[in-house]
This record gives C-alpha cells, sequence and structure tokens, in this order.
DNA sequence: TAGATTGTTAATCGATTAACAATC
DNA sequence: TAGATTGTTAATCGATTAACAATC
C-alpha cells in the first residue's frame, strides 16, 4: 500500500480545490505557493494545508514553498486524473440529461460515455455525442468495456434494482443521484449524492440565524 | 438558544436521510420504530442514530422507540421544513435549467421562484412555470419578496461578482454551483456543491482498490 | 546572515462508540 | 415479570491545530 492510500475523507474532498487554485495560478504563470498563501485564497489553515499535501507524500521546500507545476501534477497524478476513468449513466430524465451535456467532466479525464433508459421518446436521442440506448442493451454494452463508474439517476423505487444489475456486470463504483441508501456488496464504492443534506443544511442554518440575530 | 441549534454538521446531514426512511414506514403504516431497526436499514450504529436524534430534541420510550409520526414531524419542524423556503436561480445553462426543472424541491417545502440569465435567447422562457428573467431585474424583484437563498449556477468567472450582488440584496444564503470558494461576508450562510469532490472520490478510491484488490 | 516556511511531534478538539443504569 | 430499548456518562478514535526544530 502505498503512502496516500490512505488519505482521510474530508482531505480527499479539499485536493481538488487545491487543484483548482494551482491551475489558476499556472495560468497566471505563478512558480512557487506557500501554504500560507494557498490558505489564504482557500479560508484556511496554513498547517491544514501542509498536512494535506504531505498526505499525498508531496514535499516542499522551506522558505520557498510548492513548485507550482509540480504540485499540480503531483495531486492530479495523486486523485488519479491521469487515466482516464470511463462511467454511463442508468436514467436519463432530468438529472442525468444535464450530466451527460456537461462538459466539465473531461477536465478531471472523466468520461461519460452513453446513457441507458427505458423511455422509448428518449432511447434513440443523442446528447453531447453521447447515445441514449435501451437500458436492456445493459449487460451486452458492458461487456469488455472497462467501464468503472455507474451513475444512477432513476428514481427511488428503481435504484436498487439497478445498483444490483451494474454490480452484476462488473461496475466498480456507484454515484447514486437518487434518494435511498443503496445496499450493496461493501468492494463497491458507492458515493452518494443527497440533494436533502444540501437543502437541510441550508433550511436549518437560515432558520437558526433567524432566532438568534447576531 | 434552542437546544438543536447547535447540532453538528455530520449528524444535520444524516437527518434528511432518516426522513426520507420515516416517511416510507409511515406509508406502510409502521407505528413505532426503534434505533436498532433505524441503523440496520441505513447502515449505521443503533447508538449514533439515538445521538443523532436527541441532538433534536426528540425523546423516545425504552422498549418500545420512537412513535413514526411524532419523530417524522419532529424532524421535519426541526429541519425547516414546515416553513417554506424560497430561492432563485442565477445562471440557467446547463446545470440551472436542471434545478429549475427540479420537482421534488416542493417535498421539502424548497421553492425556486423565477431564473435569472444574461443571454438573450434564454430571458422570456418559461420553466416549469418558472419565468427566466434579465439579471438586471435581480435588484427590483428581490425587493420586498423575502427571498432567502440565492443559487449560483453560472461560470466560474462571474460566481464571486454574483454572490456580491445577491449579498448586497438582501439574500440570507447561497448554494453555490460554480468551482470557486467565493470572499464573502461570514453572516452569509454559504453551500458549496462541488462536482470535484465527489469526482475526487470516486477515481481515488477506485485506484486505490486496484492497487491492492482485496 | 536573518527570517520565512516546511514537516514532525505533541496537544486539543469534536465526533463516534462503548458501557450501563433507568424504564416501559 | 423479564428483556429490549432509551438516554446519560465515559472512553476511544480521528481530524485539526499548536509548537518548534530543521532548513533554504
Amino acid at each position: 500500500m502505498n503512502k496516500g492510500d490512505n488519505v482521510s475523507i474530508p482531505t480527499l474532498e479539499r485536493l481538488p480545490k487545491y487543484c483548482t487554485l494551482l491551475k489558476l495560478l499556472k495560468s497566471k504563470d505563478v512558480r512557487y505557493i506557500s501554504s500560507t498563501k494557498i490558505a489564504k485564497y482557500m479560508q484556511l489553515k496554513p498547517i491544514q494545508v501542509r498536512k494535506d499535501i504531505s498526505q499525498t507524500g508531496i514535499k516542499g521546500k522551506p522558505k520557498i514553498g510548492y513548485k507550482v507545476d509540480i504540485l499540480y501534477n503531483s495531486l492530479i497524478k495523486f486523485l488519479g486524473w491521469k487515466r482516464n476513468h470511463k462511467a454511463i449513466i442508468i436514467g436519463c430524465g432530468n438529472i442525468g440529461m444535464s450530466l451527460l451535456k456537461y462538459k466539465k467532466f473531461q477536465d478531471y479525464n472523466f468520461e461519460i460515455i452513453a446513457g441507458f433508459e427505458n423511455n422509448n421518446n428518449i432511447i434513440g436521442k443523442v446528447i453531447n455525442d453521447k447515445d441514449i440506448l435501451d437500458i436492456d442493451m445493459l449487460p451486452d454494452f458492458l461487456k469488455g468495456k472497462k467501464i468503472e463508474i455507474g451513475i444512477i439517476a432513476v428514481n427511488e423505487s428503481n435504484a436498487q434494482c439497478i445498483a444490483d444489475k451494474l454490480v452484476k456486470n462488473g461496475i466498480k463504483a456507484i454515484w447514486n443521484f437518487a434518494p435511498v441508501s443503496l445496499e450493496i456488496d461493501p468492494q463497491i464504492i458507492i458515493q452518494q449524492q443527497d440533494m436533502t443534506q444540501c437543502i437541510a443544511f441550508l433550511t436549518k442554518k437560515i432558520d437558526n440565524q433567524k432566532k438568534c440575530p447576531s
């Protein structure tokens, strides 16, 4: 096991934000950056930035800081973004469609290669160069294609059944937009995308502030 | 300050999931539920469920557990979902449009009442009964309307400027879909919606598993 | 050189988990 | 009643933060 393989989740979630900033700095021809400055940009503490970076095994230089291009490249590599990752979407309704259309995934070498549907009015469409296919073609489609990620954008009642189908056909990771907790082989990586969490955060925080205006 | 007002973020993010489950139980006429069973459904530990629930001030009964309808109602109330929360969207491209179309927000008493754009080809459209208006009309539109949440779905380079405009016009909370960290009055509640986090999680976990297949 | 910055080691903080008395 | 379950208090675990020697 490599050094950074058991990186903590909070750190893992901050790393892409450093990438975004470093990309910007690169475009402005900034050569070196210190944890102090990164922290200032991102409203974090310098020590946390250093801890995060050190978790990935990247080294800086006292007094100088980190070399922008090296740090950027190492982070991209660390996150696995040097390599292409392929995904398919199941469910091409409102959410599924917007993901199919989304162009920025390619910035992360993340590629949605097709959509799947059971609605005949939608099957056959081509969105952003990606075919929408009949869900029945899923098993055949996945054979030999090295697709690692299945994005579930169907409704709650169908999510579990789709998840089972994906796993059965060799999918390694699931990104689930349906608001249900999937029961699934723990070997499979699950990322739950829960709108309700976001709404809860917003509404609760607003209401707290109303009660105790400072 | 009420008891649950400083509820921890991890707990706050689990509460809506309990709501989802309780709603299902209610529809099946289940009257009582124990932390043990909730935990089983959601792949958590019973003690964590009890701790979460107790943070909201809701009480259960030894041996019996929690009354489903009371627990559900109390959680909804706690999260602020008894009251209507109004939002507007700035930027009606791919992401903004899909949020305008999304019907399930009403389940949480969360209401997007309009969209704003600067593109003349989009201004004037009506999506899901919601008008898309010229961004220049924003200040007038917000006057006296008690809109608390601004959803930013414009590109990176415009996000900060839109955020400033929203705050200037009395918005209390921002849900930011642009991949930049906004610099803003700390009084304002910010929820950062970061696709890159999700992608980082998926790609890194997949690559770790490749290296050490168990 | 002097001083800013890194990276290590230790301290603190907060969330999760455990233990168990109270109780329906 | 007996036993399952709650809720409290304490222990553990892990992430953040602090302190500081090493160093360019």
